[in-house]
This record gives C-alpha cells, structure tokens and sequence, in this order.
RNA sequence: GGCGACGUGGCCAAGAGGCUAAGGCAAGGGUCUGCAAAACCCUGAUCAUGGGUUCAAAUCCCAUCGUCGCCUCCA
C-alpha cells in the first residue's frame, strides 16, 4: 500500500508502528458555527481512508477532535448572548448527527480540548523547561527559532516568512513567528488555571496535547485539510517533537478544499453550503460520491452540474442490484463464468488502485466494471442466484467505500397496494390497447415519482 | 513577494516514459418496446502552449500562459 505524505512531498510505502495497528488523528472542526459540507468533505475523505485500513485488516485507532474554546466561539458565544460552553456542546451534538447522516463511522475517540488541560499545561511546562517555549505577562509563546527542524512540513524558511507583512508584530514576542500556547484571559473570558496565571490553550496545543494523551507519543497518520497544513500542522509538529523529542507523524496525509464559484468554500468569504442545507436536498452518498469521484487530494469543485453527475453515477451502481428480469431462464455456464471472473477481476482493480494511495476514481472504475457485466448478465437472462455472488461483491466493495446505495425514499406501505392496484388495471387498459388511458397512468404515477418499467413478463414499478 | 498543487474528450476524472489514453455524466446512432422507461450494443480526446531530453513523453526537464491553495482564523 502506498500513500502520499505532504511530509515528504511524495508517495510513500505505508507501514505503521505496531504491526496490524494505525493510529489516526485528524483535526476536527472548531464548533462555532454551522458545519458546512467543506468540513464534511473532510470527514468524508479520512472515514473513507478508516474504512479501506480496516478492509486491509487493520485495526484502527481514530481520534478526531473538537476544538471547543477558542476565540471565535468567546465572540459568537457573547453575540448570541449564550454560555461558550453551551454553544460548543450545541455544534458538536450537530456535527454529530451529521456524521452518522453521512455515514461515517464513529471516531474511536473524540476528545474535547476543554477536557485535556492537565495534558495541556503538562507540555506547556515542559517545553519552557526544556527552553523551548518563555511565559510573558500571562501568555507563553513558543520560541520558534529554538527549533531546528520548524518548516519541515509546509517547506517555509523562518527568514522568508519574517519578510511578510502579514505578520502582526508583537514587543513582546521574541520572534515574530512564535506563536502562543498560552492566552491570558481577558475579563469575561472562560479561563482555567495555570502556572502563569488564568488564561486557556492556544489552538495548535490543544492538538498536540491531545494527541499525545489518546494516540501517544508517535502515530501513524495524522490528517485534516490542507489549508491547516500551515501554520496548525507545522506548529503541531513543532511542540510534539520539541516535548517528546521523537518523530511525531509519520504520514501527513491532508485532503484538498471544497470549492464554490472557484473559491474555497468558508466562512470568510460567505460561499459556503451548509450540511444541514445540502441533506435537505441531497443524499449523503452524493457527496460520497462526489469526494469519491475526485480524489482526496485535489480541489473539488461543487457545482449543481456536478452534483448531478453524481447522482446519476450512483443510480448506475443501483441499477446492478435490481432483481433478475421477470421469468429469466438463466444464462449458460460460460454466462456465469465471465460474470465470477468480472467479479475477481474487479476486486482486484478495486484494492490496486485503493491501494495506490485510496485512488477512489480509479476503484470506482473497476466496480463500474462489474456493474455493466451484471447488467448484461441480467439482459441475457440470467437468475437471481446467478447474479447474486456479483452483486453481493459490489454490496461489500461500495460499502468498503462508505456507500450505502439505500433509497432515500422511505414510503411507508401504505401506498404500495394502490400501485399494484393501478398497475392491474393498466394491464388491463394496455390488453385492450387502450394506450392513451395506460400512458396516462404511467405518467401521472410518474408525476408522483413512482417509475413503471414494462416488459415482456410484466410491469414492475419502484421509486423515483 | 515566498512556498505548494494543478491544467487529459461537452462536463467530472484515472493514467505518471513504450501495449487500443480507465470509468462516470451528457450527446448521437442502434436493439428491445404499442410508445416510453430501464438495460444492452456502437460512436468520439494525442493529453494548456512553445521548446528540449529519449529509439520512445500526456507521463521527465525548461519556459510561457492560466486556475487554485497556504503565507491571518479556517476541514
């Protein structure tokens, strides 16, 4: 298995530390806002990276954090006239449900910065000890140049970000770059105590703290969005390592942004798309599919067209998993044989390229594969037990991908005996050929989004 | 200004030195059908542009143009 590490700009051979175990941290959501889909897109990507490790027989350890204090959710939180804590509790109940829409699987643990302060304040000491961080009035910054090894990840020289004018200037840091682990807390603020006074964690602490706590002093992947691979991920690497002394992720893996109108889709800019407002009009496995579709690593572009395109690709891998055609006769055993040897052919070009660093695109192609051999199978024939070992494998192999192929449509039964009732008497209607009338309930059963397939044993009828 | 990614048929997207450049969507033609729908069959790209390396390049190198991300909070 290979996978590309930003860390070394390259692809990879993938082992892990413990044999048969990966230990995985992804930064998750800071929770003072709605979740749009860009974050579920995230989750999306390192759920279907979970999935295709445990598919390989590994044994995954997956943490995904809250950042549940901060400075934007102070502010929203003092906007809405609410306790911080009580609107963070709020997102992250949200974010949750979200995830269990969108089918991801649960993290094995999602901790809470709020929650780690002990860890926090330990590393915290630890580095001014170790002379790598200097408390000033309240706050404690980390002494950037101290560390050799800080840029390793995001390619940045010191000297070369020094020059940039972005970089708000501060008497009492040492160095520009250094960056805070501690805050002072100003009046009003949630604050905890600590060696240098009442204040709360910088960001980029809180990650590494709670890393080291639930995954150790070493992992295997370490994931999140690419726009955090400066300053967060480059400023993680810097405090873990700086504290433990040890190599801290061996892979980087970082997904690409979502895009609106050619932008990255955030708060900032406004262009964004909440989840809750795509799942209202949308089927979880959509946006799976489209991530799926793109590869983890690029820039995915979200467009209506696109959206599309991914659910018509979805109802093509559904179209495989219909029942047999009414009266099939079966199909001859060369028939079946082409079919079992499409189905080892496509798991095979499934785990090849899933196994080229989760090349999605390239294993939806193999499973598209098998989805035309079942159909024609199916065209030619060929009996539910004869389809039924392929479409099981499809079954297995889209949910490796985190595809459910489930109908969002889930009409009670109340109004399946009408349908067949109608279907009756358009039989009828068509054996007098009384066209105008059978089309006319065609189309208006289609209006009502029931589909009516005729062939030559009969009508059969599913939902839209 | 610095760092990085990318530019493949109408759209999305694999491929990363050499077999017919995957797959999906859309389009056109056909089979089936009373007509449809579904499914099946068939049809299309020389890979941003210009140089170079090589027996051989979409794949490597250089340049140009363009798009995007990061450099401030961000999945």
């Amino acid at each position: 298995m290979k996978v590309y590490n930003t860390l070394s700009r390259s692809i990879e051979e993938f082992t892990t530390l413990q044999p048969g175990r990966v230990s995985m941290y992804v930064c998750g959501p800071t929770v003072y806002a709605k979740a749009h889909i860009g974050h579920a897109m995230s989750a999306l990507v390192f759920d279907i990276i979970r999935r295709y490790l445990e598919f390989k027989g590994y044994e995954v350890n997956h943490v995904m954090n809250f950042t549940d204090v901060d400075d934007k959710i102070i502010l929203r939180a003092r906007e809405k006239r609410m306790d911080p804590f009580a609107l963070g509790e709020m997102y992250i109940r949200e974010f949750e449900e979200h995830l269990i829409a969108f089918n991801i699987l649960p993290a094995t643990v999602n901790p809470r910065a709020t929650r780690e302060m002990d860890q926090i304040i330990k590393m915290i000491s630890g580095l001014i000890e170790k002379g790598f961080a200097y408390p000033v009035d309240g706050d404690v910054y980390f002494r950037v140049t101290k560390d050799r090894g800080y840029g390793i990840l995001s390619g940045r020289r010191i000297d070369d970000m020094q020059s940039g004018y972005r970089i708000d200037v501060d008497a009492r840091k040492e160095h520009p770059m250094d960056f805070a682990l501690w805050k002072a807390a100003k009046p009003g603020e949630p604050a905890w105590d600590s060696p240098w006074g009442k204040g709360r964690p910088g960001w980029h602490i809180e990650c590494s703290a709670m890393n080291l706590n639930h995954l150790g002093e070493q992992i295997d992947i370490h994931g999140g969005g690419n726009d955090l691979i400066f300053p967060h991920h480059e400023n993680e690497i810097a405090q873990s390592e700086s504290f433990t002394g040890k190599q801290f992720a061996r892979y980087w893996i970082h997904n690409g942004m979502l895009q609106l109108s050619g932008e990255k889709m955030s708060k900032s800019i406004g262009n964004l798309i909440s989840i809750e407002e795509f799942l209202a009009n949308h089927s979880a496995d959509t946006l799976r599919m489209l991530v799926l579709n793109s590869g983890y690593r690029n820039p995915l572009s979200y467009s209506e067209e696109i959206l599309t395109q991914a659910e018509r690709a979805i109802d093509r891998l559904r179209s495989s998993l219909k029942p047999a055609l009414p009266g099939a006769a079966g199909i001859s055993r060369e028939g079946v044989e082409v079919l079992s040897k499409q189905v080892i052919a496509s798991e095979q070009g499934f785990i090849q390229s899933m196994d080229d660093d989760f090349n999605s695109s390239g294993a939806l192609a193999s499973l598209f594969e098998l989805v035309r051999v079942i159909n024609q199978a199916r065209a030619d024939g060929a009996t539910d037990e004869q389809l039924s070992t392929a479409q099981q494998k499809l079954l297995d192999l889209t949910g490796v991908l985190g595809l459910t192929l489930q109908k969002t449509e889930e009409t009670g039964h109340a109004a399946d005996g009408f349908i067949d009732l109608l279907i009756e008497i358009r039989k009828d209607l068509r054996a007098n050929k009384l066209w105008e009338l059978s089309d006319k309930v065609r189309d208006r059963l289609a209006e009502l989004g029931v589909v009516l397939e005729d062939s030559k044993e009969g009508t059969s009828w599913h939902w839209k």
